[in-house]
DNA sequence: TTGTAAGCGTTATCAA
DNA sequence: TTGATAACGCTTACAA
């Protein structure tokens, strides 16, 4: 099949090709009716596709948006294990097909080398999660393209950011095991890095015992890496070695599966013997055994919101106002893991 | 950042920009040594990135890869909330990444402007998954770019095919059941259209059951949509209204979880009451409780392995010569959802 | 209202 | 071994 130009529609209907052009881009004004109507013809009847890469060349714009995910550590592979980037990835993906945009989703390795990838592709945008080392940002703003930022805490107008209170819900996972009788509450979390939103949530622990007037004990801090096997290991560990906690906040509903499944390879139960409350609320929180008590965040919406402020700076961009983040609702879904003391 | 031009660094080296093209593209042979280290040094300096649409305008080679997953039939979403999807296009987009390629990924409305799509981002080649009408793949085929099929039994030899043996999948599920001594057994499964995965996996659960001389009772399939509500619902109705089944293979892990979770919500228990067998082995398989006995794909090798069919095929086109479709292994894991009858 | 033609950044042909 | 220069498909002054 080869390709159609917009010679050849302008030949058919007998027109010039900036005839064609202004017609195919809705300028209208510029052409008498006549024209108009011989012009979608002949491109009908062609089944004229236009070709974006020509287009790009001429106007610098791509209707390509970059998204990038962070990746696994040992691998290098794409985050999507955890299930809290696919949803991000489907509310960024229907949002962007719905104007006609389409996503370019890659992982990158050290936050190195995206400043050329958005070069050669002329990227109208990108919507970037996880948090890299600062030389990445500082690249990233020299493209001059708009860019939001999901889950990370620069403190930079030049970044839009689509964010939720990773304090509050952190403060929220606590209060409620401390509203429930627990005093003794452990923190099983990923590593908690400067301005990462790791740290918020282990910050809003920390307000909620404090509030309660309860010791903070680090060594109820098990911090490593995100995943359903490291919460294994913490599970493990509390229930094997600290009698005393009987309860744990992970900081993603992925370590909070693991924290149970822990627990019972230890022999003991969740909620009866210790009762956990995760961070997210992906899809399966509600489909384990048991269903978990965590707090959500829609992630789909999320991803959502994201292409949407996107778009509407890439549309409109007056040269990158600074605006204030966007901060999504959180919420305490309370299932089936903690327990009530009496 | 305003952009640096070959022509840009040609001036810098002091030679023509055909010079600068030449060494840039490895086809140092033509030109001098003295001239190559004075381009490599030039571009360096300036820190040269080629744009791509430019290439893709002359050379007709964008280095994108179209990558189209199934999306859920109530939103127009993508369906990564299947995990089997997401690790497949881990391995997709690890491996092209390797190359230098870059992944589109993106849901179609009903198999339609898929054509318009690949034309006008000129991709390279594409990675479809799940099944579409038969039109659809007409229009691919016009294309002229090779395609890698994942998913779906389309018998046409312009298709690169990266599959597995579903049907000897559906077979090792049910024979396992069998040989646990289990004669009642439910399919849970999604649509069974012809010619889809599905289809296959029933068949080999039909020969299994023929094999073993147990009567197939079509009143024993419950065939729906591929979701762990479905599974569920059906997991109920198993539990509650056909005491004499004792076990239910589900054609994927998905629907099993939610097969297990209808049973329970009818107060017994898995395998106790009714054994389980899924299919996928998906991350969560092994994480859920009890453990999924579940027929294993890895998925992330077959997304490795059908980005690396089509960049082959893309490398020496040698104009799509018709190949044998891969298959990948499956086997059996045998956890804690099937239990021995006496 | 219409058409001509000059770019956009590359690659590739063809003389020099 | 080099360097002009003509494409590639499109948009957009500018002229007619």
């Amino acid at each position: 099949m080869k390709r159609i130009t917009i010679r050849d529609v302008s030949v058919r209907a007998g027109v010039s090709t900036a005839a064609v052009s202004y017609v195919l881009n809705g300028r209208e004004g510029k052409v008498s009716p006549e024209t108009v109507a011989r012009v979608r013809r002949a491109a009908e009847e062609l089944n004229y596709i236009p070709d974006l890469s020509a287009r790009s060349l001429v106007n610098n714009k791509s209707k390509l948006i970059g998204v990038v995910i962070p990746q696994t550590e040992d691998q290098k592979q794409l985050l999507l294990q955890n299930p809290f980037y696919s949803e991000l990835i489907c509310g960024i993906e229907a949002r962007l097909r719905q104007s006609g945009y389409h996503m370019i989703l890659s992982g990158i390795e050290k936050g190195e080398g995206y400043l050329d990838t958005s070069m050669q592709r002329n990227l109208d945008g990108a919507i970037i999660t996880g948090i890299y080392q600062e030389s990445f940002y500082e690249d990233l703003k020299k493209v001059r393209m708009p860019i939001v930022l999901v889950d990370s805490y620069i403190y930079d107008s030049y970044f839009h950011v689509v964010g939720i209170d990773d304090e509050l819900g952190g403060y929220m996972a606590t209060k409620h095991l401390i509203d429930n009788g627990h005093t003794n509450i452990a923190l099983v979390t990923g590593m908690i890095r400067k301005d990462g939103v790791v740290e918020k949530r282990f910050l809003g622990y920390k307000r909620a015992l404090k509030e309660a007037e309860l010791f903070y004990n680090p060594d109820h801090v098990f911090e490593h890496s995100v995943t359903y096997q490291f919460g294994q290991e913490a599970g493990k560990l509390i229930a094997a070695k600290c009698p005393e906690i009987t309860a744990a906040f992970a900081t993603s509903d992925l370590m909070a599966m693991g924290v149970i499944q822990g627990i019972r390879d230890e022999g003991k139960e969740v909620p009866e013997h210790v009762s956990v409350v995760g961070f997210d609320d992906i899809s399966i929180a509600r489909l384990c055994t048991p269903p978990l008590t965590t707090i959500k965040q829609d992630a789909v919406s999320r991803g959502i919101m994201a292409a949407d402020r996107l778009l509407t700076a890439i549309e409109k961009s007056k040269e990158g106002l600074p605006q204030e983040p966007t901060i999504m609702p959180l919420s305490l879904i309370d299932r089936d893991t903690v327990l009530k003391l009496t």
